[in-house]
DNA sequence: ACCTGAACACCGTTCAAGT
DNA sequence: ACCTGAACACCGTTCAAGT
């Protein structure tokens, strides 16, 4: 009768149960999928029955953003500042590659949860305990930006927010304009299509092709799959860590950069 | 009786009517408020009636990412690759700045848009055009990200991507968390209310409190309206473009990086 | 005092009925 | 053949009626 763990039917609803349940609802359905009646269904409970928890929906996603923010983990004391913030920035990205649907989520709220506020100000004091200036942390943690959450930010959606049901959509629509109006290999049966899309990508975006021909040399077979997400996020932070860390040995300060 | 410019009341509806009317609901109602209900009558239109030339609400977005998108300047042709790319991405933070809507509807979109694809197979063409290897052109454009398309991506929400009616959110916001227990400064009446949350951020935010201290010094009054963001974006762009300019010239190649 | 059903003011989109 | 009103299946949230 008295099972203390695991989904209790008619236990009495709280505020963090209303919270693991919208994170179980959301890594399970998509956030589009998530809806107070849903929610609210899927607790077993009537609608209205969440806004003693929760003020609103708003209210609702804030909690879902400190939710998640709470996995990540926490900072490592020994090594250098830069090691430090590398671990844990990496460590934010497991998280949110955990819950795909935390980034957008995260972008779309007005103001930042204490739960970021405390993450961002964590972050800041292990770069001001390796000793960088105030002034360069500050600039430092806006270069960083959303990526010291993990967001990878790409400029075509793949992996981390992207939504669930769009595999081999870029791959598809690149190719396929509403106003192309010759097609290339037609639809009647002949070639692979995956090589005629890959012909009308050539024909149309000459350097993208380039590069994704230049992947496929490696491994990869569809268009636009052949990225290593890791690989890019760790260049791109380094790149950005490696450029704050010089600027810090040169003793940079915002004065005397080119700000005129 | 003829006005071949303006707001012809009954202009027979085309896509790019339709275009125009919905980025001009978005930049003045938000894009939460632009519904496909709202726009039709704002055209003077049965809802109906846009269905005709936009399948749905998501090509009806396809489609405002593209209209903003060709508001970017073309690249400049003589000078270095790193000024034409410089030149380029501020130009496109410009129209973002045009239009706040726009970042967030960009990074919603299931699969990149023509227009996406256009201005990245761009952007790597003068990347090519400097003279680097499709190998780093690539993983400078990961590394750029959305910054590329003049995202900000910032930590806090402020500027670029902030929904209209937040303004003043961050600093309000910052020290008035559901859970807190003793309020420090009260609301009767006596200190300067500023001050209070200052010193409540202070407490609970050290580091980022000795931000805020920092940059009050020069200019600014209020918590988190300090910072500059063009400043901001420039620095973390000539961040990564120098990075990049640095890994050309040595040479550098994604198999003789520390990939393992 | 607490809880909740019905209602309100919206959505995007389908579909059958009108012309 | 074209256009469109009504309808469907949803939303988040208010509010008054129930216990």
């Amino acid at each position: 009768m008295d099972r203390p763990s695991g989904t209790a039917r008619r236990a009495p609803l709280s505020r963090e149960r209303v919270l693991r349940a919208a994170v179980a609802y959301a890594d399970g359905a998509g956030i589009d999928a998530l809806s107070m009646r849903g929610l609210a269904q899927e607790l077993g409970v009537v609608p209205m029955a969440l806004y003693k928890h929760v003020a609103n929906k708003d209210e609702l996603l804030d909690g879902l953003v400190d939710a998640v923010l709470a996995e990540i983990a926490p900072p490592v004391v020994d090594g250098t500042w830069k090691a430090a913030v590398r671990e844990r920035i990496l460590s934010a990205r497991q998280v949110l590659l955990r819950h795909p649907w935390a980034a957008r989520v995260i972008t779309s709220r007005a103001a930042p949860t204490p739960g970021a506020l405390a993450y961002l100000d964590s972050v800041i004091g292990t770069l001001r305990g390796g000793g960088l200036s105030v002034d360069l942390a500050h600039h430092a943690m806006h270069a960083l930006g959303s990526r010291v959450l993990g967001f990878t930010q790409e400029l075509v959606p793949t992996g981390v927010g992207t939504t669930p049901g769009a595999e081999t959509g870029a791959g598809a629509g690149a190719g396929t304009t509403a106003d192309s109006g010759g097609e290339v290999g037609g639809d009647g049966g002949g070639g692979d299509p995956a090589a005629a899309g890959m012909r009308e990508l050539a024909a149309r975006y000459p350097h993208i092709a380039a590069v994704v021909a230049d992947r496929t040399h490696d491994g990869a077979s569809v268009v636009g799959a052949g990225c290593d997400d890791q690989f890019e996020f760790e260049f791109a932070l380094d790149l950005l860590l490696e450029g704050i860390e010089r600027l810090h040995r040169q003793g940079w300060t915002s004065a005397t950069a080119g700000r005129a």
